[in-house]
DNA sequence: TAGTATT
């Protein structure tokens, strides 16, 4: 009851190299929501304020553990500290180092640590994280330099403000991956309203971002499941999940929690191309087509395949309307007829599925959807020797 | 112009 209580953030599996120290009162694991994995960080709080301090001492930067590219963290969590203290500094000039960003930030406080943004090959992203050691610090070079000049390079002027909380972190990571992947397109600006379909797209990426530690075809089944049940909510069919493979389950199990051993190896440092939220998401994802929209072929699919579309909105382009058709299915084609005299489009266009259930699907809950004034027409292309009465 | 992680 009368101890005193540190807490310190650690990579670590292993509560014996803490025990060292004394006696501890509680080992916090920081696990996923979702996945139960764990993040390869923890929360260490000691009966003794003294064995913390020693702790910090003895271990922080001073040991790489197995499978780690960086020494072991041991230090004093951020409830222990003293305010918001972290700025997110932008539009720095791209050439500036750590140390010209110091020399910039100084003269208001003492910093814990600065640190420019780069790329992987090393370019700087022209921006950084300053911490200073209180709170009035961070305040006196906001006041001091936010907005105070425009550096060499940068277009427009110095931005100093504190860093995003998690939950900001968390809407910014959300955005990233919604860019990524293309959904958030000029489309939802001619959709405008928040509608059903925006929705649908919206819960795709809290479930990509849920799914992070998924393998790529579970992820992608998950997400179409999910598309298919807020679009069309008689429409849940069983099948996405059955594509998930043999070898793709098999990966998942591996990030059976197993504490012991996985818990000195988060998973992205072990499967950072395949599982990792940057660059190319999902390698696998069986509509890649949508990420490389100029190759796709203007070709039929098998009858029953081809769908007819009308009432697009004008500016709707080949590649805006196949992200719409996206969801329901591998789109093999996507076009809009334009006319050849002027370029515009005629507001109708065509596309083909690889099968008739995804058609069909598309068909169910995109006919009569309405954007702005208009409804779409959404049908079975006619086939070319249907009789035409008029 | 947002990092390697935060109960």
């Amino acid at each position: 009851m009368h101890s005193f209580k540190q807490i310190i953030n650690v990579y670590s599996n292993s509560k014996p190299i803490f025990e060292q120290f004394g006696k501890i009162y509680e080992l916090t694991v920081i696990k996923d929501k979702y996945t139960g994995m764990h993040k390869g960080c923890a929360f260490l709080t000691y009966c003794a304020r003294e064995s913390a301090l020693k702790a910090q001492n003895a271990l922080h930067e001073q040991k790489t553990l197995p499978g780690m590219n960086r020494p072991i963290q041991v230090k004093p969590a951020d409830s222990e500290g003293r305010g918001d203290r972290k700025l997110f500094v932008g539009m720095l000039g791209k050439q500036l180092s750590d140390t010209d960003v110091k020399k910039m930030f100084e003269p208001f406080g003492s910093i814990e640590e600065c640190t420019v943004l780069r790329g992987p090959d090393g370019a700087s992203k022209g921006c950084a994280f300053v911490k200073y050691q209180s709170n009035a610090e961070a305040q006196a070079a906001i006041s001091a330099l936010h907005g105070s000049r425009t550096l060499p390079g940068a277009s427009s002027s110095l931005v100093v403000k504190f860093a995003d909380t998690e939950k900001e972190r968390g809407i910014r990571r959300m955005q990233q991956v919604a860019s990524q992947l293309g959904v958030i397109s000029p489309m939802s600006l001619h959709l405008g309203a928040y509608n059903a379909y925006t929705q649908a797209l919206v819960q795709q990426q809290a479930l990509v971002a849920q799914s992070a530690y998924l393998s790529p075809v579970a992820t992608v089944a998950a997400v179409q499941m999910q598309q298919l049940a807020a679009l069309n909510p008689s429409s849940i069919i069983a099948t996405p999940i059955a594509s998930i493979t043999p070898s793709s389950a098999r990966l998942a199990n591996a990030f059976e929690p197993d504490l012991m051993f996985n818990f000195i190896n988060p998973p992205t440092a072990t499967y950072p191309a395949a599982y990792g939220l940057v660059g190319q998401p999902f390698p696998h994802q069986p509509t890649l087509v949508a990420q490389q929209p100029q190759q796709l072929q203007q070709r039929e699919g098998p009858e029953g395949c081809n769908i007819f579309i009308y009432h697009l909105p004008q500016e709707f382009t080949d590649s805006e309307m196949l992200q719409m058709f996206l969801p329901f299915g591998n789109v093999i084609s996507a076009k809009v007829f334009v006319d050849r005299a002027t370029n515009q489009s005629k507001c109708f266009g065509f596309v083909s599925f690889d099968n008739p259930a995804s058609a069909q699907a598309a068909i169910q809950s995109m006919n009569g959807f309405q954007i702005g004034m208009k409804r779409l027409k959404v049908q079975l292309k006619r086939p070319k020797d249907a009789n035409r009465p008029y």
